[in-house]
DNA sequence: CATTTTACATACACCGGTGTATGTATGTAA
DNA sequence: TTACATACATACACCGGTGTATGTAAAATG
């Protein structure tokens, strides 16, 4: 019964980790023990205290073990060194959404992350991380757009910062959306016909509307 | 000390809520107790209980007393019945990105909703507010931008769903993003050139690419 | 003015969860 | 084979937070 070789111990790691994440997108972070944990593992929490600090460290290796959206491979590429830079920003935005609608796990810490945890100091590396990992993307969409301007592949009288932080915040609110309900799956090429229309959109960027539209009528906020 | 009028009574409660709001914000909900908030308020955890049954119907209080993003009166609006649609759509999310931006209440408790507390059943009522009125502007932006195509202020090839799961989205990320940072505050007319610049990219949809855009490359999620 | 009710303050009992200390059987190295 | 380290299980003490019961002075009511 307590026969743990090295191997073992790795799998009950694994293990632990597995069981937080799937209890922790049910039940929320702060409303699961870690005696829940454990016992939901088939240990006790003696092992949780053997594997991890407490639970913020366990949290925080869970989260650890994937790539956030906005950190992927894809997200790490240099726009501005591609020949086709708003394509290049095409199949990073796509890439984070296919992600997001076909990998399970990822599919779960996402929606913790996003929908059942707090950001409060305790879990600090994990928002250090996130937040580092959202500016980035920011920073890169922006170049990317200023390339593509500098291509002609957008118009020159676009605002590059504006139009990535509107992208990035496409972005955002899609993965959160898409996470939201655990059971939720976007139809067949919804990321790819997402990103195109809204990518489409910044061609059109300075052109006239069609019909008049009155700029500047009373808001009721 | 102890002397009470009905309108003291009413006053203490909106302190209990405007401390909650503060503390809440800065700390989380989990991680305040109502020790904490009573302390704050210059009170007792005995007049908590007494105006509140307990922290959730304390939590849902505080969230009731303002309206949430989507669910401003400039939200209500039938943009069918607008004789401009487009322009109807544009004023509605103008309106709900300045009260995130101008209205300090209405960012703490976003920020709190979005950043500082967890999804969990025991706020049902919060969640439920929430997705309902989520679920009823993604329809009636769908229906105002079908009602543009019909008047021809949008192209009629427009995918009206996937054009209004794309600009909720878009809202959700802005809000999300602008209350990340309790001090952050966007730049003069941030939002309508925000807005602007997305909904002429619907302009733009079905439109060919400028230059050669490889489709389909293999993407490195 | 007497009585009741309001609007809290005070006090208490309870408990879930945490952290740690200790026990222990197995793995591992010499 | 011994000896130590590993990988947990067990046991315990502690405490923050909650809910409730009771006290109480002022306010409201008639």
């Amino acid at each position: 019964m307590v026969r743990r070789t090295k191997i073992a111990a790795l799998e009950t790691r694994h293990c632990l980790l597995d069981v937080a994440e799937r209890i922790f997108s049910e039940r929320g972070v702060t409303r699961t023990s870690l005696a829940d944990i454990a016992k939901a593992a088939g240990v006790t929490r003696g092992a949780i205290y053997w594997h991890f600090t407490d639970k913020a460290d366990l949290f925080c290796s869970m989260v650890a073990r994937v790539t956030m959206p906005m950190e992927s491979p894809a997200c790490q590429t240099d726009h501005r060194a591609a020949a086709d830079p708003l394509n290049s920003i095409r199949e990073m935005m796509v890439g984070i959404l296919r992600r997001t609608s076909e990998d399970p796990q990822a599919r779960r810490v996402f929606h913790i992350v996003f929908h059942k945890c707090e950001h409060v100091d305790e879990m600090k590396p994990v928002w250090q991380r996130f937040n580092e990992m959202r500016a980035s993307c920011l920073s890169r969409i922006e170049d990317g757009v200023r390339a593509a301007m500098a291509k002609g592949q957008l118009p020159g009288t676009l605002d590059a910062r504006q139009a990535a932080v509107g992208l990035r915040a496409l972005l955002d609110g899609l993965v959160s959306n898409w996470v939201m309900d655990p059971d939720y799956h976007p139809r067949e090429n919804e990321a790819e016909r997402l990103v195109d229309l809204f990518l489409n959109a910044l061609h059109a960027h300075a052109r006239p509307a069609p019909r008049a539209i009155k700029r500047r009528a009373k808001i009721t906020a």
